[in-house]
DNA sequence: CCTACCGATCGGTAGG
DNA sequence: CCTACCGATCGGTAGG
C-alpha cells in the first residue's frame, strides 16, 4: 500500500481527541445537518448573484454563523462550489432512477410502440422538476457556474452527467429508429438538453404553463407526439 | 445648444490641453478604438471567468492600459458589462437583419410553400454564427450574466431581445399553421431558443460537425424537415 | 463553531 | 490615459 500515513495509526481507537479543530470524520451525519444548511445557502446565493459575486461572509450570514465559520465544513470557498454540484448532480441522478423505475411499471405489459415515448415523456418531466421544482438551486448552479472549478473537479462531474444521461440514449436510439425523431441521436441529445435547461432562465413557477404542459409542448417539438 | 462648456472654448484650437480628464464627446470614433478594445477585452473575459471573477485590472491589462484608465472610457465596471451586452444585442440585431435580407431575395418567386422553412434555417443559421463564430464573446456574455446587471438594465436589454425575436414569430407561426411545427408557438420558440442558445457550452469549433451541419440537424428536430 | 485578525486585492478617484 | 492612492472587502487562518 503506497499510502503510508501518520502516526495516528499506531495510537490506540478510543476517542482519538482533536488537537485545534475537531475532525469531521462523516460527513452527513451528525452535525452534517450545519453542513447541509450551509450547502443549501451557497446554492441558492451563487445562483442568484454568481459564484464571484458571493462571499463566504454571504454564505456564513446566510447560514447564521460568523464569518470564519464555513471553512470548519469546507476547505476552501470553491470546495463548497464544488459541493454544492456534486450534490445536486447525486440527487439528479438518484431522482431520475426513481422516475424511470416508475415509468417502466405500469406500461409493462402494454404495446412495445409505446414506451419509448412514455419513457422520454418521464425523463423530460423528471428533468424540470430537477431544474425547476421550488428550492433547487444545485442544478442551475451547476449549470452556470462550471467555469469556476478546477479542470479535474470538471471531469469529476462530467462523469456524473455521464451517469445521468446514459438512460436518454437508448430512449433517443428507439424513437429515431421508430422515425419520431428525425435528428441525428448526439446533437439531438444535445439540443433536446438545451433547451430544457434554458428553462431556468425563463421559467417562472407563478405564471404560464405547468410542468405538465411544458412536458407536453417539448414533447410535440422534439416527437411530433405527446 | 443647450451644452454649454468651458473656458476651453475660447482657447485657441491648437492642441487644446485637457486639464483633469478631457471629455469624450463622441463614443465611437476618434479614439473610440481603446473603447472598443476594452469592450472586446472585457467580453473575453467576462466570458471566461465570470463578471465577479473578472477585476477592472484583468480588463486593463488586456488592454494594455494601466488599473485606473478602463474608468476614462466607463463609470464602472457595471457600466463596462451593460456595454458588452448593449453592442453585443445591437451587433446581432443587425446581423440577423442583413441575413434577412439576403434568404428573402433568392426564393421571392417560388413556392409560397417553401418560404418559412428557408427563413427558419436563415435565422437559426445566423444565430449560430453570432453565438458561435470566433471571437463572438460578446452575446454570450450576455446570456450568462443577466444577473449581474440592474433591473432596469435589463429591461433596455430586454426590448432589444424582443427586437431580436421579432422576425422568428411570423415564421413560426406559418410553420405551425402548415403543421410543420407541432408544439405551441410560445413555448416552442423558447424551447428553441434555448437548445440554440446551450450550444455555446459544447460546441467545440474544432471538431465535430459544422454550423451548417448543426443548422440542418436543429430544423430536423424541431420541424422534421430540412 | 467563534473571536480576532492578516495580507491581498478590489473598484474607484484626484489630479495632472 | 497614467500615477498614486484610498477605504472597503475579501478568502482564509490561528487558537481556543
Amino acid at each position: 500500500m503506497p499510502m503510508d500515513m501518520t502516526a495516528e495509526h499506531t495510537l490506540p481507537a478510543l476517542q482519538k481527541r482533536p488537537r485545534g479543530r475537531p475532525r469531521k470524520s462523516d460527513e452527513d451525519r451528525g452535525d452534517g445537518n450545519r453542513r447541509g444548511e450551509l450547502l443549501r445557502s451557497a446554492a441558492r446565493l451563487f445562483r442568484r448573484k454568481g459564484f464571484g459575486g458571493t462571499s463566504t461572509r454571504d454564505i456564513a450570514a446566510a447560514t447564521g454563523m460568523r464569518s470564519g465559520s464555513p471553512f470548519y465544513h469546507f476547505e476552501s470557498k470553491q470546495a463548497l462550489l464544488y459541493a454544492v454540484m456534486d450534490e445536486g448532480m447525486r440527487s439528479a441522478i438518484s431522482k431520475q432512477a426513481a422516475a424511470m423505475q416508475q415509468a417502466a411499471c405500469p406500461g409493462a405489459g402494454s404495446s412495445r410502440g409505446l414506451a419509448p415515448v412514455a419513457q422520454l415523456r418521464a425523463l423530460i418531466r423528471n428533468h424540470f422538476d430537477i431544474l425547476l421544482g421550488h428550492g433547487n438551486d444545485f442544478i442551475p448552479v451547476m449549470l452556470y457556474e462550471a467555469r469556476s472549478i478546477t479542470r479535474s473537479q470538471r471531469a469529476a462531474l462530467a462523469h456524473l452527467q455521464g451517469e445521468y444521461e446514459a438512460p436518454w440514449i437508448p430512449v433517443l436510439e428507439s424513437l429515431r429508429e421508430g422515425g419520431l425523431l428525425k435528428a441525428d441521436v448526439k446533437i439531438a441529445r444535445l439540443l433536446i438538453f438545451g433547451a430544457l435547461n434554458w428553462s431556468v432562465q425563463w421559467f417562472d413557477r407563478r405564471k404560464g404553463a405547468s410542468l405538465d404542459e411544458l412536458t407536453e409542448q417539448a414533447m410535440q417539438l422534439f416527437t411530433g407526439t405527446s
